[in-house]
DNA sequence: TGCTCATTTGGCAATATAACCAATCAACAA
DNA sequence: TTGTTGATTGGTTATATTGCCAAATGAGCA
C-alpha cells in the first residue's frame, strides 16, 4: 500500500461524517443505537415533518449508517454501523468534561 | 440523569461531525494524527488556495478538533482530539471490508 | 522604520442543504 | 375496487457552504 492519498476512500468517510453532522440525524442514529424502530416514532421524536425525516434516513441509510426493512405498512430502521457507539461515548465523556459549566448539566 | 434530550450535547456533536464531514478537512486531520504541520504543508496537501485552508482549519479548530501554536512566522497545528483515531480506524476497516471490490484497491 | 513572508479576513458567485407542502406509492382493510 | 395509513419523491424557497480573489494583519528581518 503506497502513502498516496486515496482519496475515493477519504470521500467515503467524509460522507459518514458529513451524514451524522446534523443535529436530528444524530439524534436518530442515537435512537436507533436502542434498538430499530419505525419512521413514525422518528418523526414524533424530531417533531418535523414526515418528509424531512424520510430525505433524514435516507442520506444515512445511503452513508450505510442505517438499513431498513418494510413490514406491513411500516418500516424499521436499524442502525449498521457499529464504530458509531464507541465513537459518540468518546466525544460525549471530552464534551462533558469541557462544557460541565454551561448549561448542559441540567439534562 | 433523565431521559430528556440534551439538545445542547446533540448539536455540539452534530459540529464536531459536520466539520470532519469534508473530504480536504477530513484529510487533514488524517494528516495531522501523524504529527502537527504548519498552514503551508496543509495548503500544499490540499492543492486549495491558502484562504481556503485557513477556512477549513477553523472550522476544525472551532469544533475543538485541532488547536494551532504560532512559532515565528509560521502558525501549526495539532490534533487536539483523540477520539477521531479510533473511529477512523474503525470506518476504515469497514469500508475497505465492503469497497474492495471497487477502485479503491489500486492505492 | 519599512519590507517580506505566512496566514487570516472580507466579499462574492456558484453550489449544496434543509424544511415545508403537495403528489405519489405500497400495503392492507372494508 | 376504493379508502386509509405509513412512507417516499418532487418541487420550491430560504439558508448555508465552498472556493476564489483581494485586502488586511502580524511577526520577524534589513
Amino acid at each position: 500500500m503506497s502513502k498516496a492519498i486515496n482519496m475515493a476512500l477519504i470521500n467515503e468517510k467524509a460522507r459518514i461524517f458529513k451524514a451524522l453532522g446534523h443535529p436530528t440525524r444524530l439524534m436518530f442514529v442515537e435512537k436507533l443505537a436502542g434498538g430499530e424502530c419505525c419512521v413514525c416514532e422518528l418523526v414524533e421524536l424530531a417533531g418535523v415533518d414526515f418528509s424531512t425525516v424520510s430525505k433524514h434516513l435516507s442520506i444515512l441509510k445511503e452513508a450505510g449508517i442505517i438499513s431498513d426493512d418494510k413490514r406491513g405498512k411500516k418500516v424499521f430502521y436499524r442502525l449498521s454501523f457499529i464504530c458509531v457507539t464507541g465513537f459518540m461515548e468518546c466525544i460525549e465523556t471530552s464534551l462533558r468534561k469541557k462544557l460541565d459549566t454551561d448549561s448542559l448539566m441540567f439534562v
